[in-house]
DNA sequence: GCAATAAGTCAGAAATTTATGACCACACCT
DNA sequence: AGGTGTGGTCATAAATTTCTGACTTATTGC
């Protein structure tokens, strides 16, 4: 040993972990879909024709566990199931938001 | 066919492709320690001992294509390089911290 | 000349992420 | 009793990302 470099962190980014939960392929979609209505499955079936059934399913699992998603079951007739924001999902939006307009001014 | 439902967009998210700047093991690390000061190789190499080589290296690679961060040579006695952020680097800043604000108020 | 430091590259292996296609359970309609 | 729609799971395969270790080039110090 010699010079005693400082390691900055032994954590990681505290941001890397929350970045975590919207990187993959889908789930930036996902979650920007869910900021303007609830999602069910079948619908996004159609709406995003590239993604496989298993590749949504399990980004909506992720954003579950990540806490930016709940799965809640609707009582209706045919029974159906809908993915809708949480608190802490809504408390992310204008991030997103402040990141589009970054892109859509880049693009300008 | 019957039902004509819509595809709500042909084109991906529009923050999923900077979200993918950030996506990565090593890439949110880097960044935020690009917003404390300029980064030289082998100080990352320390600093990050986790990380290969060849991780950190393709990560700036990325981080310079995505137009995050600029190399810079030093002409100076021993000839260094620095990466440092460009002013698209820093107009993301704010995002960043306000996920990083997130994060540790949901850890409160 | 010989070794060390800085900044990498390269090939191959290992780990992780996504995609494919088959299959399952339940309700509803006819 | 068979078919359709919704909401999935599972095993396997393909693609992508990351790691490991050896090697490179240039400069400086001894």
């Amino acid at each position: 040993m010699t010079t005693p470099i400082e390691v900055v962190d032994k954590k990681p980014c505290p941001a890397s972990q929350l970045l975590k939960s919207l990187s993959g392929k889908w789930k930036p979609e996902l979650f920007r879909l869910s900021l303007t209505s609830n999602l069910r499955f079948s619908t996004l079936l159609h709406q995003l024709p590239q993604a496989s059934k298993q590749s949504i399913s399990a980004a909506l699992r992720d954003l579950q566990a990540d806490g930016l998603l709940d799965r809640i079951v609707l009582q209706e007739k045919p029974l159906h199931v809908e993915y809708q924001l949480t608190d802490k999902g809504k408390s992310l939006a204008p991030a997103l938001t402040q990141i589009e307009s970054l892109v859509l001014e880049g693009a300008r």
